[in-house]
This record gives structure tokens, C-alpha cells and sequence, in this order.
DNA sequence: TTGAAAGCGCTAACAC
DNA sequence: GTGTTAGCGCTTTCAA
């Protein structure tokens, strides 16, 4: 294996010059830099990332925590994250929480986290209390995407307004009677973010002076098929039911749509639906929504920590992300109106 | 920041010690480890993975290659890898080839994955014959999960028959005239998986004694919105058209149904659709499919990867993964049948 | 079963 | 602009 010092004895230099030329810092001269540089290149010397770790006390690897990898949300943010390190020469070191809070290590102060990476982008998520306590306990940049944490930088939408805006759409259109499908609290996913977005649910329907049946509310997890089941529950009611349905996600919007058509209900004749996030395949399935972008969400985080770690200190801020009302084909006026 | 000497200080023995304790080797007598334990977790010592890594030469970490991290089957795929790693002490390092071959670096070399990683996983994707090649000439433990890959051991279905079977389904229900969205070979996501799909498509059409006309064929990237394209081409033909589509992935099936439905046509009444992967949303929608879990698929692939950075030669080698046709809402009878 | 000591291959002062 | 040198914090022979 070549190491730095088969080079620098092939370019007739120190290894302290080869390791700056290399790393392209300044006082080397072009000339020797140029030759460095063209004998590593021949001898085929790669560095030794432990070795250069050790030495320097930096990982260049950011770690990222999520609940799950393979959700909408998610995905897309770690392909943003992924996006803004590789290039720059840093690794993305992933840690999957696997969503349920109870049976899992207390990550953020155990040899995993600690001490393999330089900074850490954590993904909406439940926190225990104890683990936000781990969290600011931890020496390192921070950010979280997608959801607020208690006193730790977040970036991401203004879930109250999103919630806001999709219920008031509902109710420009002439809906009086509108449910909601919304993430369960004891579901672990999410934390504040559920319930934020309930609030706005709620506020926009109390401005507009209408009620809310308690038979109006139901819970699902996220998924497509917790949307299903929320609107065969919903089917059950007694009539006269609701006219719309907002949803927390797009989603669970999504299976509510494809129940309520299996059930026979023209969408949006009968019944409306609407979602929140902009997911690809409510935006094919003519959903309406309130889009968001998780990768560029990810993507400003990232490049906070990358900011910070370069010196900037106070790169890492909250920060409201964009988000737009896109109407689709899956909300009209109420039936009798 | 305490060190293994602190470590050994504190208990009375010396750092060889401590390392052979900390890490449940042999030849330490029970007292000796558990009092080596005790002050070391009461101290709060973590090892520096760093110093650890340049002495053994072992990272812990293996690293995971993929096209795409937001899009199903690699979402699915990312999540069965990190169930497997976590937990061992592994670690998960992540690069996303961003889907595009061309402006791609050869990763396979490069710093990046070399000397940082014990092992690698490859997602199933198009790879360049000198890409293949840089894959041969790295030595550890590679596997690859999705799709075969030249001479490289490969964890996956058999695409051929996923094919063939779905395309039998449709015949069996009288279908004689079918037509087929399939993966372009010019969009870099894959490499021989669309192709080895189509043949499976061909041979049961042909096997029916049945005629296919070039009319019949649609190109998709496999994304939903392409699924909705080639259903608007589709509905451009003249008719009679085909009674049926074999899409070669849910996700494209998705996308064909919904523009199906848009365009007045009934499903499965008027037009079935097919698709293959098994996707959540599929499911819920009652699309009718071949089932896979690639998260499985990960999984085995990764513990082939661990078994032999154990030791245990020739535990990295091709397997089979499980398929299931799952009969669902979305296939019947042709018209006129 | 335990300890001493020599690295692992770089980086970072500091001197020249 | 370049070289010398002392670590970084472990693992791993080899002795004891």
C-alpha cells in the first residue's frame, strides 16, 4: 500500500508537503504541488481516512439520524443531505432510529454518533425528553429538518399555516362540514408536528364560525393504508357525513381517495380530500396539497453544519422553508351547494 | 476527553488489557473485564473510532452505493441494510450516484469508498463497463442487491419470470392483445433488469401464440408521472387498442391507472393494468402485481457481507430473492371477452 | 492472564 | 516555501 511518504520520497519532498500540497493548502509553490500532485496520481496513493482522522481530530462525515429511510419525507431529505456533502469531499454516515422510540439505544451519547462525526442533521422525529437533553448535551453543529425540536435549529415549513391554508381552501369552496385524518400522537414518527398541524386544522375552522363534530376526527399513521382504513371508519358514519377531508399527509390522502372511490364516491363531485407535502404521486394522482421540499430543506441544513464546521460561526439558524398551495383535481365545491 | 489509558490507569492494568476487555476478546480473566467495564463505563470512555481504525485496518463500516435514495425499491433496500448493520456495530455509509451515469466520478476508486469502507453493497443500477471492471479490481467483500451485475454476486429476483408471470395473468384472463410499458434503456436508473423484463413479456406473449404490435410498446423512467406520459400516448392510438398494460414497475402501473381513470376508461372493467414491485401505495390502490421485498433482499445481501468480513469464505454469492403474483383490483376479463 | 512497546499513516507545530 | 518531529489513541505482537 503507498503511503504519503512513498510520494514524497517520489517527488523527492517532505510528507509534511505532500499532505499540504495535496489537501491544497497554501505555501506550497506550484511547481512542487504540481509535481506532488502528478506523482500521487502515478504511484496511485489514496490517504488513509484513519489515519488522517486521527491526526486531525475531524471525520469530514456528517452524521445523518432518521426514523425511517424509506418514507417520502425522508428519502428525499437524505438524497438532499447526500447531495450538498459528496463533492465536498464529505461521507454521510446514516443512522436509522427505525421509528419506534421505545427500544432504542440512547444514539446521540453512544460510540456510534459520538465521535464519528463532525456534525449531525437529525430528520423529524419524536424525541424523548431525555434524548433532546443528550442532544444539546452533544458538542457538535446541529440541525433538524422538518419539525421543530425545543431549542435546537430547525428547518422547515410553517406546519400551522400549511394546515391553515389547505382547511381554508376547503372552506372558500363552500364546505361546512369538514374532517380531518390526522397523525396519531402515540405514533412515534413525528412529534410536534401532527399536533401543529391539528391547530391549524382547528383554527381555520373556528374563524370561519364552523363546527367540528367529534365524529369528525380520525387517526392514521402516514400511510396510504392508514388512509384506507380512516375512510372505511369514515364511510361508517351516519349521513350526512362530512363534505372534505384534510389530511396530514399526502399520503394518507391518497388512501383515503382510493377508498372513497372504491366506495363508490365521485371525488370531487361528492367528496373532496386534500394532503400536505407534494408528494410525486398525489401530484399524478391529481391530489391537491400543500407542497413542500424536504430535499431543499435537507439541503439548507447541510450546508449550515458545512458553514459552521468551515468556521462561520452562527451558520446554523432556524429557517422557515417554502411551501405553496397547489389546487388539483380532488377538491370542488360540497354537493348541495 | 478520556482515553484508554485513563481507562487503564484507573483499573489498575494496562491499555493491552483494557482493549482485549473492552472488546470481549479472550484471555482475560472474568474479574479483571468486569471491573475494566465497570470503570470504563463509569468514566464514560468511548472509544476513538479513529485511532482504532488506523491500528486494526478495520472501519466497521460498509458502504452502500445507490442510484437513487428517494425512490422506492432503494429506500426499501437503504432500510434493510442499516437494520442489519446497526446493532452489529457497523456503520452505514451512504453514496448516492445521483442516477445519471455521465457526469458521475469513478467512485469505485476514489477515496471516497476506498480504504473508508470493509465491504460494499451495490443498489441495483446501470453501471459502465470500466465501472465494472474498478469493481473487480477492489478487494473486499462485494455484493450486489436488485439486478445482476457481470461476475459479481447478486441478491434479487428473477425479473425474467416476474415478467413472464404477469404477462401469463393477463393471457389466462383472456387478454390477447397487450401492450407494454417497460423501462427506457437510455435512462441510466438500470441496466439489464429492463431488458431481462421485456424478454419475460415477449416469450409469455409469444408462447400464447399472440402477435405484438410495435404500436404496443411504451418507454417509462419508471416514476409515476412517466406511467401517466405513456398512458396519454396510449390513448392517443387508434382503435382497437390494447385491453391490457404489463408496466414494469408499480410505480409506473400507478401512474397508468390514474390517467386511465382520468380519461373515462373503467379498471379493470374497460382496461387492466399490471405492475411489478409491490409497492405500499400499489397495494392500496388495489393494483395487481408481482410482490418483492428488497428490504429483505438487503438484508441477506449485507449479512452475506458480514459473514465474510467474519471470516467465513464464500459466504458473498447470487441468491434468488422470493416473488409473488398478488391478484388484486385491477385486472379482469377483456370487453368483449 | 497480563504488560511493554512498537507501530498504524497521517497532521500540525515549529524551525529553517 | 519546505523539512523535522512529535504526537493522534488505539491494536497487536512478543515477553513475562
Amino acid at each position: 500500500m503507498v503511503g504519503i511518504d512513498d510520494v514524497a520520497a517520489a517527488a523527492g519532498v517532505s510528507t509534511a508537503t505532500v499532505s499540504r500540497a495535496l489537501r491544497g493548502l497554501p505555501r506550497v509553490s506550484p511547481a512542487t504541488r504540481s509535481k506532488i500532485l502528478a506523482t500521487a496520481n502515478e504511484l496511485g496513493y489514496v490517504p488513509s481516512s484513519a489515519a488522517s482522522r486521527l491526526a486531525s481530530g475531524k471525520t469530514r462525515t456528517v452524521g445523518v439520524l432518521a426514523p425511517y429511510v424509506d418514507r417520502w419525507f425522508f428519502g428525499k431529505a437524505i438524497a438532499g443531505v447526500d447531495h450538498e456533502l459528496h463533492g465536498r469531499g464529505y461521507n454521510l454516515s446514516l443512522f436509522n432510529l427505525g421509528g419506534r422510540s421505545a427500544p432504542r439505544e440512547r444514539l446521540f451519547s453512544r460510540a456510534m454518533v459520538h465521535k464519528q462525526i463532525d456534525a449531525l442533521l437529525l430528520l423529524c422525529m419524536y424525541l424523548h425528553p431525555e434524548e433532546i437533553e443528550d442532544l444539546h448535551a452533544i458538542d457538535m453543529p446541529l440541525v433538524v429538518v422538518g419539525g421543530p425540536v425545543e431549542g435546537i435549529a430547525t428547518v422547515g415549513i410553517d406546519d400551522y399555516r400549511a394546515a391553515k391554508t389547505i382547511t381554508e381552501h376547503l372552506i372558500h369552496l363552500g364546505h361546512r362540514h369538514i374532517a380531518l385524518l390526522h397523525g396519531s400522537d402515540d405514533l412515534e414518527l413525528n412529534f410536534s408536528v401532527p399536533k401543529i398541524r391539528v391547530e391549524g386544522f382547528h383554527d381555520a375552522v373556528h374563524e370561519a364560525g364552523l363546527e367540528l363534530g367529534p365524529d369528525a376526527v380520525f387517526f392514521g399513521n402516514f400511510t396510504v393504508a392508514s388512509g384506507v382504513e380512516a375512510m372505511r371508519r369514515f364511510m361508517a358514519l351516519p349521513e350526512p357525513r362530512p363534505t372534505a377531508m384534510v389530511c396530514a399527509s399526502d399520503e394518507m390522502a391518497l388512501g383515503v381517495l382510493f377508498e372513497a372511490r372504491r366506495q363508490g364516491l365521485r371525488v370531487p363531485e361528492d367528496f373532496s380530500v386534500v394532503g400536505i407535502d407534494g408528494h410525486e404521486i398525489g401530484a399524478s394522482a391529481g391530489l391537491t396539497t400543500v407542497w413542500q421540499d424536504p430535499t431543499a430543506q435537507a439541503r439548507r441544513g447541510t450546508r449550515m453544519l458545512l458553514a459552521e464546521l468551515a468556521g462561520e460561526a452562527g451558520a446554523v439558524h432556524s429557517e422557515m422553508a417554502e411551501q405553496r398551495l397547489i389546487v388539483r383535481e380532488t377538491t370542488a365545491a360540497p354537493p348541495a351547494f
